[in-house]
DNA sequence: TCAAAACCCTATAGTGACTATAAGGTCAAG
DNA sequence: CTTGACCTTATAGTCACTATAGGGTTTTGA
């Protein structure tokens, strides 16, 4: 199978598939005399196990770890419940934020709920004025 | 005052105001004869501005635009509210596909609650097996 | 048989909002 | 007169791609 066709069957790019590969995340194929990549059936699966975690919003390094933990297949899967509850954790931090993040803008989106001059529109001084607390950690910005 | 000054006024770094100048946020300040920066009270109050937008995770696209529509203060404020408005549509499109998010997770989760082998593991066969239905413009990061 | 289309390759730069580093200049205190 | 705190610019790194340039190869179909 070249690149393409893999990429077809797991719906990302040819592009994304060389750069997994540049990042380690999924292992170099076989190279026809035309330097063309050929894969394998264990190719599609990995990288489909791959765009799986991606679509859970893993990132490469908790997806390299996952990787390496399956790689010892009789071992204990404590270490996989761990990394995934620790994601599971990042998500619900996230959802947090956003959540008073959205208080906030519903707040101050009601400061000016008809049309008015700027020089008087309570968004405007809402914004001049924010009692920015600090909020440690937060990332202020949406993803 | 010197950039230093400025950046503990307003929490950010010096690095992150100089920043804001080549981005054009922030206006060029008054030069010493030693090339420092000397800012006045107006900066203040627009960086404040700046960070305000920030902690409620506006692109400085969106900064832009506001001080665009706020630069014209007898103008009429309704582009603002719709500015706003937008913003809080993309915070909230962001909360749905996150909820989503949690719940696959937390899915997933339950397919391993007690240690066992890689093999075996319900987390691992669900990684390999999901169901990805395409969901477009969803982000798969966090943020 | 040959040309065009469709595919493949590498390398490099861009995204957003910073942060970190290098390598140097200026200024006040002791 | 030297130490340290501050300032300057320029450049690279973050993350997970995406886009582009500039080539080479394979397939298709007239």
């Amino acid at each position: 199978m070249k690149i393409g066709e893999l990429a077809r069957e797991t719906g990302c790019s040819s592009q994304t598939i060389r750069f997994y590969e540049r990042e380690g995340l999924l292992p170099a194929p076989y190279r026809s005399e035309s330097n063309y990549r050929h894969y394998g059936q264990q190719h599609l699966k990995r990288l489909s196990f791959i765009r799986n975690c991606r679509a859970l919003a893993m990132s490469h390094a908790e997806i390299h770890a996952l990787l390496a933990l399956m790689d010892n297949p009789g071992g204990d899967c404590q270490a996989i419940n761990g990394l995934l509850d620790e994601h599971i954790h990042h998500v619900e931090v996230r959802l947090e934020e956003l959540s008073q993040l959205h208080g906030q803008l519903r707040n101050l989106r009601e400061k000016c709920g008809h049309a008015s001059p700027v020089n008087d529109c309570g968004i405007v001084h809402g914004l001049e004025e924010m009692a920015r607390e600090e909020e440690p950690g937060s990332t202020t910005h949406l993803g």
